[in-house]
DNA sequence: TTTGCCAGTGCAATCGATTGCATGAGTTTC
DNA sequence: GAAACTCATGCAATCGATTGCACTGGCAAA
């Protein structure tokens, strides 16, 4: 009572409920197959001693960790951070801890998480990054099905895993029409980062978008990105040097798009009365930037939340009972920073 | 070769190496306990055998997991989860996992963080978050020293653990002394969330710097907040209410600051014309926001290279080599949300 | 009554790695 | 030349929980 000297273990409680160990251990994972009278006993006994599970005993025995590794590509990006926080309220709720790694540590990242499950740490991986190096991984723990998997938001393309993600070619080509259809013709896109599948459908979208309305796109009106604010800032200065500018630019996330408008009115162009810029993701921060940005919402909280679930159903068996790919919808969220455009006087 | 039934273990590698396990055990991790020749024999029996440690076993015996947890309030904040990348990224180069648990999981935070320790699934805590139930966690964990404890970023008043934090009151009293020096002179503050000591500390610098300038502070211009966005939005509507307006306010961070300024902007107010606002955390955003925010700048990666270095260096041994406390530095950093204030011509 | 079944429980092996103690061979010291 | 010591290694117990198998007693079916 004084000094807890170490912690009781399944066999304090076994002695002191006069049972064995083994009864015990039933008691706790398995009540309907103790009778009433022991497994009130030890119920007793559990209370009296307090005891915990010691999680390593029963890793070592069941081969399982009951812990989910999050691989992630920068855990400083909240629309990251916000999927983390559902699937760590996901994996809460069915008993799983969560272990995060950031892919910018270390210098071969597939090396890092393959030695978790190598090791045992770890029964499945929710990888929120298709930039990942497949072939090192699989490399590392033999057969691809041998590798409980789910990609997230991003996905691995030609591979068979099991995916969580949201209809971006749709979504792009939606906030693309929402620029037409304010009477903008000459648009231009700040794009993902290259090699990123992200990049690419997004990118689809909008040139899809803009060949059926049967607009053209010029090539330097595909400005390069990389998700981060510097690189809308970098784009910014990119457009204003261009003698023949979009009216109107489809940013290939919130974050760009921040970025870019930032760079515009530090040179004194105002948004949206100079030009309508569209984001993606919908941060907190859209909507209470100035001028609010109109974006397209991911359903990051539910895209966790099922990414979480159907990991941990494969984990505990269900695997075929899981659809290899669910695709969710965006939605258009229409704020201020996009305006309709009127064209100059004489052109 | 084809199909890697189960992970090899110890035990393989002894056969393979014909030696005993104890000597493989030693091998690597004592090598100099071991003689050149085995050593060579073990470590190329590893590399045939793909050998891998299995931490289950380890964790058993030793009694320990090589595994951090840190508890965060909410991990969706990008300025908590910089400092988890920070902390993530030490961890990982001194051999440690990381776990996370967000606060707003579960009925009751402090327990489902002791019931990591009790199950033996982390070593130490690392917490981002002092407001934590203290008494909850200890009924748990027994003895507070038996619990390795680091607290970053906020503090747990009169607890003798280990905190690693930044000068907030210091701070806070040089963002005020910035606006006094702009020719403010009626400066308002957006408060933290009650009960947090953050609040107090920010709270406490600002009333010092505006005492020492022999200004007084109106008790409605001391606006509630809770650190979130929408409480500066509210803080904002409730300005515009006012009679007798600031010129200038300081808010207790970048994202109260964001949403006041949003609500301004939205009735029409601009900044710095109308108003100058200092924010605190530079966040990625505050550059790029229009305006850029003036704040005070947190070493937020040391901060958490700190703190995860000295728990674990805790955990490994040295608990009295660590200093108790640590405390960083803040850096002012002036963009364009604040600007000289010019009296009204009569007042 | 006998046989068979079932529910409830215990025994003991097992998961994989570590480590205190013992052993044996070789080396140094007086 | 004997005692003392060192070095490299092996033996076997240990960490805590789980689980296949075996045993017991009670009850139902034949």
């Amino acid at each position: 009572m004084s000094i807890a000297r170490k912690t009781p273990t399944i066999q304090d409680v076994a002695r002191f409920a006069r049972v064995s160990t083994a009864t015990v251990s039933r008691a706790l994972s398995n009540p309907e197959r103790v009778s009433e009278g022991t497994r009130e006993r030890i119920s007793d006994a559990v209370q009296a001693t307090g005891y915990t599970l010691n999680q390593a005993g029963r890793s070592l025995r069941q081969r399982t960790s009951k812990t989910i590794l999050v691989g992630l590509p920068d855990i400083r990006n909240s629309f990251f951070s916000t999927i983390l926080d559902a699937i760590e309220r996901e994996a809460a709720l069915r008993g799983y801890g969560v272990l995060v790694c950031n892919r910018y540590s270390g210098p071969n990242p597939a090396r890092r998480l393959g030695e978790y499950f190598l090791s045992h740490r770890a029964d499945g991986l929710l990888l929120l990054d298709g930039s990942i190096d497949l072939d090192q991984l699989l490399e590392l723990t033999g057969d691809p099905s041998a590798v409980p998997l789910v990609v997230a938001c991003e996905e691995i393309p030609n591979a068979p895993f099991h995916t969580v993600k949201t209809d971006n070619p749709r979504a792009a080509a939606q906030a693309t029409r929402h620029l037409i259809d304010l009477g903008h013709t000459r648009i231009g896109h700040i794009a993902g980062p290259a090699g990123n599948v992200l990049r690419q459908e997004r990118l689809a979208g909008f040139m899809l978008a803009m060949d059926e309305a049967g607009l053209s796109v010029l090539p330097d009106w595909i400005f390069p990105g990389n998700f981060m604010m510097e690189s809308g800032y970098a784009a910014a200065l990119q457009y204003l040097a261009m003698a023949n500018r979009p009216s109107a630019v489809f940013a290939a996330n919130d974050e760009t798009a921040i970025g870019f408008l930032s760079g515009l009115r530090e040179q004194g162009l105002e948004c949206p009365r100079d030009i309508s810029v569209v984001g993606f993701d919908d941060l907190a921060v859209a909507l209470h930037y100035s001028p609010p940005l109109t974006t397209v919402r991911q359903p990051r909280e539910k895209l966790g939340q099922l990414a979480a679930q159907t990991l941990i159903n494969i984990l505990e068996g269900d695997a075929e009972a899981n659809p290899l790919r669910i695709v969710l919808t965006s939605e258009m969220i229409v704020r201020s920073s996009t305006a309709r455009h009127f064209p100059p006087p004489h052109s």
